[in-house]
DNA sequence: TCTGAACGCTCCCCCTGGGGGAGAGTCCAC
DNA sequence: GTGGACTCTCCCCCAGGGGGAGCGTTCAGA
């Protein structure tokens, strides 16, 4: 069969068939040797199939290749559910950006209301770890409830978590969650730990995290305008959040970024105004 | 603001935001003209938060240039949503990919069962009009409800189609449905229409039609195994479709298509064998 | 046996939306 | 004034294709 009829057959461009040729991803049957005429077997149209079905899922050719030579049928469906995973991903991403990007182009947008407050440092019950940004919101589960467990009712305050700027700019950083209690206990991996005092601006997100970039967008813009510079992780405090109401529309989570004045010298924490 | 802080408030890189200078979609504020320098305003943020999210859709540069430029938020709304229908789509084609996959990558798939059937001609009421391959099911749905109506109990067998190859190859073709009657109406787009004599390589394909694709591509298979070349559009049977039950894994449609032996002079149709 | 259309070949450049790195110039605080 | 961090432009790279040039092959009809 000519590469134009095995084109036909398989739904699948004549240039796309010789650049897979090309990739040894699917070679024809025969190549005649003095023409260089490619002639592909009727056995090749299931291959061609999966291939093109692959790559309606965005299956990157080289991993084509690893689930087209795999033999056994319990591994290959196994790096196909890979990727099946890799695409939900892509469409919880899909989904918050949608909902931000319906706040961002909201015809008039509220003003922010930013608060600068003087937070002194204080002992609390703590779990930390390194973490990817997309693992955050699993890790968290886990840790505070590996918190809760360890303290128990002797919980002073809301929970509130401690967020390196690595985490957002090279997607992975320190991210500390922390439940206040007068005697902070240690076992597992919940530890005594110091929240440093800091000058914060502080702002309220309302409701789920689906659009928090953009209030955490929004309290940038503020500290620019008001001349300040960041300085140090963000802060997060979840003031009323799953463990208070199953309304997702009633949580508020406090939002605080350390901030000093530009201009301050050696670049310490600013003293409040 | 210089390019690197801005690039810390954004999450978009450097490198990133000097490619969207060039594309005109994001221009810093000032541009030192002696070092080359870019100077970003505070008044930047919400718009580069825009492109990021509109990016996350991947809706293209372009679009989100011409999305920028409209200052109706009304139209801007409705751009964002044609891109999500573009999503949903997407979305769409992804799910029947993985059924399909399924059942490309199930070990043991069940061989094919395949009758050559002599077809005579027969006049039939029809609709018919050249669609887009994506649109073929909202087209068909319209049709086949006129034609229901025109025909009413006349009926004397179950509906079927007729698709011209262009439609796979092209992603653009005639199609025709029909309904057998005895006496053809003609009213809006229905009309008598003569299906022609046909020699058919028929198979039935079982439940919903996500997959059916891998049903065509196994007929095809085995039409080139036997030594036939196609001639002419493909027809399918509802044998059991929607009209008959609410079960799709019920439902059983009948693929026909014309063929003719290979080597037959004048590449008519073949006779019967 | 010739001829012309249809089909096939390779090669090169183009597109999208980025990333890596070289080599040189600039900014700013000490 | 000096060093380090930052920024500039320029070129090459990636995937996964598409368009087209220029030329060779196949095959059926005359």
């Amino acid at each position: 069969m000519t590469i134009g009829e095995f084109s036909r057959l398989t739904h699948l461009s004549v240039r796309t068939l010789r650049r897979y040729h090309e990739a040894a991803l699917l070679e024809p049957a025969v190549v005649d040797e003095t023409t260089g005429y490619r002639y592909y077997g009727v056995d090749q149209i299931p291959a061609a199939q999966v291939i093109h079905r692959l790559r309606e899922l965005d299956v990157p050719l080289s991993d084509v290749q690893r689930i087209l030579r795999t033999p056994d049928p319990g591994v290959r469906a196994s790096l196909v559910a890979d990727h099946l995973q890799r695409l939900e991903d892509v469409l919880d991403r899909t989904r918050t950006a949608v909902v931000s990007l319906r706040r961002l182009l909201r015809p008039d947008p509220a003003p922010i209301d930013v608060e600068l407050r003087a937070e002194p440092a204080r002992t609390v019950a703590a779990v930390e770890a390194v973490v990817a940004h997309r693992d955050v919101t699993t890790w968290y589960a886990g840790a505070m409830a590996e918190l809760e467990a360890a303290v128990g009712a002797a919980v002073t305050g809301p929970p509130g978590g401690s967020y390196d700027n690595a985490l957002f700019e090279q997607e992975r950083g320190l991210a500390v969650v922390y439940l206040p209690t007068a005697a902070p206990p240690r076992t597992g991996r919940v530890h005594p730990a110091t929240l440093p005092a800091a000058e914060l601006a502080v702002t309220t997100h309302v409701g789920e995290h689906d659009d928090i970039e953009v209030t955490y967008g929004e309290l940038g813009t503020w500290v620019v305008e008001n001349a300040m510079s960041v300085a140090g992780p963000v802060r997060e405090v979840y003031v009323v959040g799953p463990r208070d109401t199953n309304d997702p529309a009633a949580w508020r989570t406090e939002i605080g970024w350390p901030v000093f004045r530009v201009g301050v010298v050696e670049g310490g924490p600013a003293a409040p105004r």
